[in-house]
DNA sequence: GATGAATGAGCTTTCATTCAT
DNA sequence: CATGAATGAAAGCTCATTCAT
């Protein structure tokens, strides 16, 4: 490798760093102070970069959000939706869904917190989040076709999937800020799809 | 009616109207752009006073958001709490909660939306909402009492806690946004209870 | 009198009253804060009148300060020009104006502290007041004749005109502001003539 | 030096420039309009910046002001102090005063009329000034152990400072404001400490 | 590509003043 | 003449964004 490539390299390095560096801080503010209260002087004050460096990474701070969901949200929003078209009855629908959502929001507790806390200013710009994905128009169209297979049972389609939605979402939410956390992952899981699948039994007929 | 006195009543009228434009304003702004989003020109823009007129009435756009809320959700959350230490079995303290909170999201819908969406913003500054008392602590503790006297099963309460929240509040959010109205506040009263109840009863051991 | 003749000897009565109101806040305020950081807001927080009734009396702040200053500082500048023209000597000249300065600045403390704080603002608007009195133009002229006449020996007239007034001001205020007020009037009058005096006689060749 | 030492110094020359710019200014409206009637707009209009540019070098007015006298004002009040406590009679005290204060005055005429116009609001934020050093508490102090001491005459320290005071500033003033300065510094330092002197000496009594 | 000062639009807030009542 | 709400100009200040260096 000649001098050349090496310097190359490393302003490749460097410039993969600084994006880093505004997406860590990004983070951190949001889940500080919100999205919509963020600026984005909070954020580069966060790093030890200069303002108008920002901007040679990201027109805004939506763009930093957009990127830190990017290689975390994107591919679980996808499997959510990979995942229950192999569902062959209402308990793997359910847990299908439910499992990938815990250990998401288990292993990037940051972002989950900064979706949960910010559903607002999220859905005002357009971006494929897993909370998005358990939502309304993706979800209700594949249990549609669930129902029409038969694999689901016949039911009102809006709130089985809010119910979907919130309870998972709740739970989730509580599963990660219980401190005393006994109550382990496996656990947590099993109670949600069980939660929903025997209230949903309970009430086929609505 | 002497002269003065009709004096005094227009007057009156016109600040009592104004003070409603206001507010008015207020919740739809908030609707659209969310509490931290909107500023007082905002909500001053969308009346046809002017901008110092505002402060003869509110000190910030939070006093217009309270003032929205008063008479409203305080009662709300006074009655939610007074209902559950009337129940005695968990049908009842489960549809005691979700009655009262399905009205109050149908009659006052916008207000509802509005805290449904900015839960991280109304929770900053101490306001009695409805969703804050079926939060957390308040909520919590009822439970707990009410397990002690064996009106409640035994369960893990952050867990149901989470359940009573999230069920309610999201299917009252599905309930509301629902435009084809086939489905009566009743039938989704009557769907929550007993998709919370049955949830639970299957699930007791946990 | 008959009854029109009483209502309109009332009224004329409630308007010197009200006049007098904002007189005596505006003096009061003037004195907390300084001329220039108060508002006419402040005045008529003062009162118990409404803030646009203050307009039926005056046109601005400034204009409450002239007619505060009107009854009282008019004529004392008029009196310590009538003066000084009879002085025979320098010890009366300087006498002639100390002595009713003095007692300007004890029976009207308020206006005179009011003056001395605010001179900056007081000059910007033509009034005659008793400092402006003592001031540049019309003492120097008058020294300047006195000069002529022999009453006053030759000398530097802008370093005579500067001890008169600052002496003056300052020995008056410390005057006032003493508070173990052992020292009467008297005695500061003498003590100010004859430092005056004995400055000027040991330094005539100046 | 090479093209990066370059750049930083012309900006580190231009950002120089511009503090200066607007200090320049601050002084010149302080001086028109007196410190409380100016406001930050005033100053950054008198400069070719933008409003927000005033903010990246002061936070207030006041700051501007306080930039003012840096340097000039804080070291003539350290040096009156260190003078006065050098002294061995009554003239070299008072002389020790006038001395420098007067060459400060001449000087800086600029910031001394700002501050002689300005002390009521000068004194609201507490910066060591001349004024303020040739004032009162500090002077007093000094004068009183310089009484014990045997340096100066017994008498009436209220007095003797207001006299201090008021005459050497008011001289001070005169003196600047002279336009046909065939005076010169010297005669007006000789002339107001010798006026002072005479005028203790003939009143010790007092 | 990094820097950080300059920019100016736009927000919150206050206030003198007017004017319908 | 008294009232006090309405007005809108103008102040202080922040911030996203640009651009010379």
């Amino acid at each position: 490798m000649n001098k050349k490539d090496k310097n190359i390299n490393k302003r490749q390095q460097n410039k993969a760093n600084n994006r880093s560096l505004i997406i860590d801080a990004g983070i951190k503010v949001f889940l500080e102070k919100g999205i919509s209260n963020t600026t984005v002087r909070d954020i580069i004050r966060k790093t030890s970069l200069a303002s108008g460096t920002f901007y040679n990474y990201f027109k805004s701070k939506e763009e930093v959000l957009i990127a830190a969901l990017d290689d975390v949200a994107i591919l679980i929003g996808q499997e959510l939706r990979d995942q229950r078209v192999k569902a062959n009855n209402l308990e793997e629908f359910v847990f299908f869904q439910v499992k990938p959502f815990f250990e998401f929001a288990q292993d990037h507790s940051d972002i989950f917190m900064i979706l949960n806390s910010n559903l607002n200013d999220v859905q005002s710009f357009n971006i494929e989040t897993p909370m998005m994905s358990l939502e309304l128009e993706y979800l209700k169209e594949d249990v549609n076709k669930a129902i029409e297979k038969g694999i689901l049972p016949r039911m009102d389609v809006d709130y089985f999937c809010a119910i979907m939605r919130y309870v998972t979402e709740g739970l989730a939410l509580t599963f990660i800020t219980k401190k005393n956390s006994k109550s382990n992952i496996d656990e947590a899981i099993k109670f949600c799809t069980s939660f929903i699948v025997s209230g949903v039994k309970a009430n086929q007929n609505v």
